[in-house]
DNA sequence: AGCCATCGATACCGCGCGGGTATCGATTCC
DNA sequence: GGAATCGATACCCGCGCGGTATCGATGGCT
């Protein structure tokens, strides 16, 4: 199975139009529908029902475009991991690290500071992205390393390293009946009125059905809540970066939070073990 | 990068030699130094040093070898599911697992029989491999699920879910002098004069140096205790398939093995599922 | 009911590229 | 110094990929 093939196969799976899919690629239809036809032919597995009016997946189907992605999210970080060992003997960016925008920075820097200090330490780009892109980001290799945080995010399939656990609190508008409170249990703030809790990007990027406000990053969230349109339950070590207008007020009964350093598994890098050790030894 | 060219840069980078990489992939030499050059070419990056003597990897080289074994694994693994997806709607083979051969066995038959108890179970075929080949087996879709044992398997890339915590013992030959002991610490056996620790091979099939006699499946092992050539210290659970000739002593301090069961991450198999929450149910 | 728009499949064509053989150039060993 | 080894180069052929034109089926609109 060549790569070209997935690529277009992909395409059509989720596109689930022949067409579309023949743009999206940058291609004509008829060549598309050809090479998708002989992929099927030469697995020897219908992929797809077409009628002229509607194309579905197949259980099989199905299978590829999971099966498929995460291939080519592999064959994608094989070229970029490549290219970049290449320049790293020569230039400069040694790690890139990838968390979610606004999230525990002083953590983040007290590593970086104790990373940068060890013996043959690399440059560490940060990279900052979306609530759930971090996984993607370590699979196709354009992250070697990502800052998670359980229960939130999911280490399937990678490697970690616990950094630190910590409680949650409950962010509000500075004024709300609650902000005065000393702690608040998780029920009474899960489903304040008039304060929905927002919603967040599911891994494929769309957003959950409710009545809470789409939620792509936390510069977003905390504005939405100066606003009183919503509040969120954070880790404690959100409040470093508080802003004016928001209050905040410990929730003991809400899961705890743990930060991990999370990597791809087969990592052979130095510089990746030594961010690890400088990690562990805090 | 298509994985033809991956495929060609593996086997070059595997052999070190253009020649018998071609034999290999049972084609000529010449276009196989085109496609690997052109491969550079595209990548813009030095994948190999070449004399006319010999070829050795650059830095950039070797990570490609890791990155392309683990993005053709990835890609061999979409073929194979999507081919026994197909089949699954009509046929039988619903769930692969492997594990090592004679490992574990009752725990293994409850599992298996609790399943096939659960409404809408699908059958399983158990695969029993060699030391420290399951990981492999997940990854490229020849198994859907594994056992595995901590600490002496890695579950990197992998989601788990932990099934029993046993203590070791040490396998001896009947009538050597410990035999009778009612227990022994760690540090009394992993020295015997006589009885090396046997070598088992490491994930890319090559044997650590060293003393002990190579060893790839637990009936050499047994056969080679009982002939007094070795000695080994495994989970309790081994006493089960003890045969005559072999002594077993409790290693109190010996690390606990956990037994796990494995699957790849991204596994979306409603039968999987399935297996894994009759699992957790015990 | 009939017409038309939509969409995937088919037919056909041209060229680029992958793979073959022959050969070269460099290195090493006897 | 000659021969053997090994990767690179030169050249050629045929398949396959991608293009355009068109067909056939389906569903909506008047």
């Amino acid at each position: 199975m060549e790569t070209r093939e997935l690529r277009y196969f992909v395409a059509v799976a989720e596109e689930l139009h022949f067409g579309r899919a023949a743009r999206r690629l940058g291609m004509a239809q008829p060549p598309l529908s050809r090479a998708v036809a002989q992929l099927e032919r030469r697995l020897g597995v219908t992929l797809l029902e077409r009628t002229s009016r509607s194309v579905t997946l197949t259980e099989a189907g199905s299978v590829l475009l999971a099966e498929g992605r995460a291939a080519l999210d592999a064959v994608d970080a094989a070229d970029r991991r490549t290219r970049r060992a290449a320049v790293s003997g020569t230039g400069d960016p040694g790690l890139v690290l990838v968390t979610k925008a606004g999230a525990s920075s002083e953590l983040l820097a007290k590593l970086l500071d104790a990373y940068a200090a060890e013996p043959g330490a690399v440059t560490v780009d940060v990279l900052l992205c979306g609530i759930g892109e971090q996984e993607r980001m370590l699979r196709d290799g354009r992250a070697d390393v990502a800052l998670l945080h359980l229960p939130f995010d999911s280490t399937a399939g990678l490697d970690t390293e616990e950094l630190c656990t910590e409680g949650q609190v409950v962010v509000l508008p500075a004024g709300h009946p609650l902000s005065t409170r000393a702690e608040v249990r998780l029920a009474e703030v899960t489903a304040l009125p008039g304060l929905p809790e927002p919603r967040r990007p599911r891994p494929d990027g769309t957003y959950p059905d409710g009545p809470g406000p789409q939620v792509r990053d936390s510069a977003q969230l905390y504005q939405l809540i100066a606003l009183g349109r919503a509040s969120a339950v954070l880790p404690e070590s959100a409040r470093a970066q508080l802003s004016p207008g928001l209050a905040v007020v410990p929730v003991p009964d809400a899961p705890a939070v743990t930060t991990v350093l999370a990597w791809p598994p087969h990592s052979r890098s130095r510089a990746l073990a030594g961010l690890v050790r400088t990690a562990t030894r805090r």
